[in-house]
DNA sequence: CTGTATCCTCTTAGATACTG
DNA sequence: CAGTATCTAAGAGGATACAG
């Protein structure tokens, strides 16, 4: 694509470019039950029934596509164990943990400054603003 | 690690609530554009025409709009000069700082383990798996 | 229990054209 | 220069039914 005239790219890598593969990466680890996944799979191993139960809320469809994408960005580990009925384990691989953990620090940051931000909101009289 | 029973709330906050404030910022802290318009904005002062450059690919709808979420979170500050032609001038505030430093750490964090994580893709045969 | 398949709705992204 | 308005297409996400 067309970019910076003579400006170094933005990062190093290409979170920048079109068609971008970390970028797809961060929709799964930042995406509405990614980060829900990624917080409870920190405590330890879950079956997918646990996780739906811890994370309220969310559809079977929604938890295993969020999963099946985490499995194949090798973040989260998945063992089925050949029982009836099934038995299905999942859990962060050491690469999850890495991730999981800036992704909760980020959460983290986000709640500890949601007074602040709200504050501002009310002194500028700013509305939520959505996206899109 | 203890394995969570069902007792304590993922996060101390309400990311895991229907009707989340924090989720909102975090979608707007790690949506398509805004991660770039943090990054960008890191470097110093950009006026509006700028960051369409410097982002290249962001339409002028799309960036106005992440704009005006960062802005009504406190976290991108907007100053408008009142001349002719407009002359707008975008930065971060002292939180917006805070957190595009967190953005920029995951995302150099994904940025560097691409090269495993692709190498587990071709390992496993995965595909690199969508949501949705 | 652990998923898939299908259908459906609502949101969102982007292109284009226009305004102060 | 710095946006807004409008339209369309794509995708996210949920409900339900069903399969292994």
């Amino acid at each position: 694509m067309t970019m910076s005239t003579s400006d170094e790219p933005l990062l190093r890598g290409d979170l920048f470019a079109e068609a971008c593969p970390s970028r797809e990466v961060l929709r799964h680890v930042t995406s509405r039950w990614g980060v829900l996944v990624l917080v409870a799979l920190r405590r330890g191993t879950h079956r997918f029934s646990d996780l739906r139960r811890v994370i309220g809320g969310v559809s079977e469809k929604m938890l295993a596509q969020t999963l099946q994408a985490l499995e194949a960005d090798a973040i989260v580990l998945r063992v089925a164990h050949p029982v009836v009925p099934p038995h299905v384990e999942y859990s962060l691989t050491p690469l999850g943990r890495e991730v999981a953990e800036r992704v909760q620090d980020l959460a983290d940051w986000i709640e500890g400054s949601m007074p602040v931000i709200e504050q501002a909101r009310r002194k500028s009289g700013a509305q939520p603003a959505r996206l899109g």
